[in-house]
DNA sequence: TCGATTGTCTAGCGGTGCTAGAATCCGGAT
DNA sequence: ATCCGGATTCTAGCACCGCTAGACAATCGA
């Protein structure tokens, strides 16, 4: 049975090696650069390989969201516990967010922008999505005010980082201000 | 001359054509479904047709939203001069750039998410794009508050209505609260 | 009516995501 | 050690994409 194992952990080395590589590609040179040949190509094997691994381009990049949504949630929690005081929370999972998606575009594009096959805000959305929302709810629950549903609360709060950061990413906003921005978004929609 | 000038207006008629053509394919069955070919056979043209009118496909995209941008800043004004007091008017604008964005999901994208190849906040930003921003603005100064700057007020608002837009659109929030939603950024943000 | 210019089309380039079927490799039984 | 059979991987190709060179047709001015 051990020739089994191995091949199946081979197998399973390969596929992180695909998420890995087409994560890489995407980030250097974007998601458009991100094609089956060139990505075949990276891992040094042919395009049908990938197929044997995922159903097509979008499982790809549905895998790559995954990874990024458990890696977004784990900054936010790192920033907010870090942090003292209510308002100083609430400002430290803004300015993380905002680094993430600006430090890892092409991955935030993959969790939030583009189309990875899965499904959002139903039941069977994948646990790395729901606990990305949670570890913003976690501490925007805390400022939401009280009569303010704390799950709408956070959507808001959570469309205001979005908008501001794929509005800045595509050069409708100037990048220079997002301090203020951010300062301004805090203020206001924060109950302290 | 009057034969050139017969000549100038077809050509512009086509033009219009071809912008109107794309727009509609792109509404009915996504830019995806807009492709060179397509777009082609529809206005009953031979492909390079396309290109003695525009650079590219991207230029076509770049159309669109500057028609899309005159009509969204002409629904906003519309929109917030029927309403009688400060707080019913910046609810007016956030429900109508919402409309907007539901109803004209393909044009809303040529505007705020593909590459029309235009430039955005720059100084030869497209008169439409800017009138557009203008529009936001006119209204939402009047509840920046004292200590706030109009533009980035105006800013601010614009990437929250942005993120619910996009986020309710591509399925990553429900869109049965968005009403709730409108409600709570207007009676954060706005000060009235 | 002719020549030149303008306009349009056919055909094709290199690229895309994806797949059928051939070829190869390799573990397990003899 | 050898061979068989199944799993694995590759080659080659499909239909489509954006875009363009160069052939062709239509039209205008002389």
């Amino acid at each position: 049975m051990s020739v089994q194992e191995r091949k199946q952990r081979e197998r399973a080395d390969r596929e992180r090696l695909i998420v890995a590589t087409a994560r890489e590609l995407a980030e250097q040179q974007g998601w458009d650069a991100v094609t089956t040949r060139r990505l075949a190509e990276r891992i040094e094997y042919s395009q049908p390989v990938l197929y044997s691994h995922f159903r097509g381009k979008r499982e790809i990049i549905g895998a790559v969201a995954l990874q990024g949504a458990t890696e977004l949630a784990t900054a936010v929690r790192t920033a907010t516990t870090t942090a003292t005081n209510p308002r100083a929370r609430v400002t430290a999972l803004a300015r993380t967010y905002l680094d993430f998606a600006a430090t890892h575009p092409a991955v935030y594009d993959a969790i939030f922008q583009l189309d990875g096959g899965l499904p959002y805000a139903q039941d069977n959305t994948p646990e790395p999505l729901k606990d990305a929302f949670a570890a913003l709810q976690e501490t925007l629950t805390t400022v939401a005010g009280h009569n303010t549903h704390p799950g709408l609360f956070t959507e808001v709060f959570w469309a205001a980082l979005h908008g501001i950061a794929t509005l800045t990413r595509e050069g409708r906003l100037p990048p220079e201000d997002t301090q203020q921005r951010l300062d301004l978004i805090v203020d206001r929609l924060a109950v302290l």
